[in-house]
DNA sequence: TATGAATGAGATTTCATTCAT
DNA sequence: GATGAATGAAATCTCATTCAT
């Protein structure tokens, strides 16, 4: 992806720089309103550099996103449905959310304006839906999750019920830490009495 | 809003033209891609004209929006809750939102762009939010809810999952009316579900 | 000059109301910042109506200057010199400049800026400041002013003074009409001492 | 005043044929007429390059009138008042007079245009103003100058006289270098006469 | 005459990208 | 590799003037 995979330790020092300027930017300053200009600055460096690096601020911008897919915040899974862990991966997905608020930000930002990087974030989102639907298809099968749910709308229902209730929270209303506790107890028992099946 | 609320008949069908050519614009190219010079011959008028009638491009999506306004697309209301109409409000939602679809991606890249655009609709979505929540607490009282919930968080849950999964569905998955049958049955077990109180 | 002598009563109205809504603009905005659209809504007509009466905006202005002229701003006399009126026409003279220093600021704007109206400004000063250098140079016949000064220079310089003090006065220090006591005393002063022949 | 500093000996090559460019231009043009594209055209750069270095047109025309200031055209000094050097002093005035005059329409213009140059020109002149101020008083003191008086106003009066002559001899009759023997003994002998103090 | 909407030429300004050193 | 100056395409916005009613 990135034009030059940098070979000398100078060269992956000045490449470090720029993707650590680059954050910085882009969470201040919005996707749009980064300018390559600013990048460089923030990092250090000459402009001109920046294209020894990268070949736009697209290409940049998948750098930072990359350092960030380790936190887990491309998907909500719903894998943890099964056993008793389900509070505990719901906590980890907020914590890590309200960590990276403003970068989560911009991430809406650039979904809804470039389409190349709408594509790569739903294709990278793939396995773990996947993988969600064939929980949900398996405890149907045990009579544990409610069989007249379509499986796959219900991992889009349930996934978008958290993350989007994590942009409102953390992104528009910029809530802090502390309400990380009270949000995991609604979230939880809202996923968990969603899906149980009830016998009438 | 507009600059200028045209006076004469001539004005006023010069106006409109504006807003249905920006709507054409925007559902084709998007916010930013939309030019104001595009917007103008979409609408048969010179490029002058355009600012006759509206100060920017913001303004004019303004225009567009209000009148998509009366859709009921701004927020998902819980207020239906305790009647037996809940899948009719969900049914009516998810058609407007269909067959809004391209503007509806329109909407949320510019909620992701522009801050005053964001206040606004936020601001718009406040009294309906509100009257959820009173709802909520209502039902809350006569035990029909469970009462463990903290009904904030439970509103901004509950309607993030259904205008969600309406974006996925009908934005990115561009997917057409016939599917809404399936989803409305999924929607409303989850959402009915998600809040009733248990016995046990 | 004015493209229509207005015939009808209604129509001398409106061009009337015209200059002066001319006026008011210039003053507030200057000759640059005013827009024909601003003029026509102070004088209370249609846009459209100005280019009943007049071609330009230079024109109308020429309109308003023309009101102006037979105030004598347009060019500091010396024909007083000989007589006891001296103090007297300078009063005069500052008392008309203080009254439309606002339009006075105008009138040097547009003199810097349009080489027609200086040339009509400049002509229409002929006539006094040849009046000026005769009575220079019948002086000087008299032994009443110093023989050695060049009767044009002085006229230049003499009408110089007078005028370029008004504008720093007026327009520049905004000064009101309270000061014109003292400057009539020290610009009579410097005018008849700079003249005087001197024996010895 | 300037956006950059240039770094480089490239970069002050540029920014100073800009500066020259723009002095041609305004000279041929006048401020309004000249268009950032002339100026850059003229400097043999490219059009962006000129954001590279100022901000605005305003901006550009203060580094050239910087470039004039050496000149000591802002103002006409009285201190040589008292001194034997009065004739050489307005002498070396008009020369620089003349020889800028094509420039110094263009000062005359820009400050009935801007506010901020006006005022940027008035605060520099304060000190030259003060001074002359300052000698006045001192030879009233002793004397040599007619002490009624009132020593601003006769400072803005000699002042008015000497660069107001200048202005209409060489911008407004182009006159050339030959004339300013006959200027430097007019003007000397009105500036001496108008302030020596009379016995009688 | 009066009205006010329509027109479009023209200038400014931004900034991603290239390139010479 | 690093530097930072140079480039120019592209889009916005203004407003005098025209024109249909």
């Amino acid at each position: 992806m990135a034009k030059t995979a940098a070979k000398t330790a100078r060269g992956q020092a000045t490449q470090a720089a720029l993707v650590r300027g680059a954050r910085m930017v882009f969470e201040r300053d919005g996707f749009l309103g980064a300018r390559i200009a600013d990048i460089t600055k923030a990092a250090g460096t000459a402009l001109g550099s920046f294209y020894t690096y990268f070949e736009s601020k697209e290409e940049i911008f998948d750098a930072v996103w990359d350092e960030l897919g380790e936190e887990g915040l491309n998907v909500v899974s719903l894998e943890f449905l099964g056993s008793e862990d389900i509070a505990a991966y719901q906590r980890h997905y907020l914590e890590a959310y309200q960590r990276n608020a403003r970068l989560m930000r911009v991430v809406e930002e650039v979904t809804n304006i470039n389409d190349d990087f709408r594509r790569r974030r739903t294709r990278l989102a793939q396995p773990a839906l996947k993988a969600s639907r064939d929980t949900i298809v398996e405890l149907q099968k045990h009579g544990l999750v409610d069989r007249t749910l379509e499986p796959v709308a219900a991992v889009r229902a349930l996934s978008s019920m958290v993350s989007r209730t994590a942009y409102i929270t953390f992104v528009l209303e910029e809530e802090g830490p502390e309400v990380i506790d009270g949000l995991v107890d609604t979230l939880s028992l809202l996923w968990t009495n969603a899906l149980k099946s009830r016998r009438t």
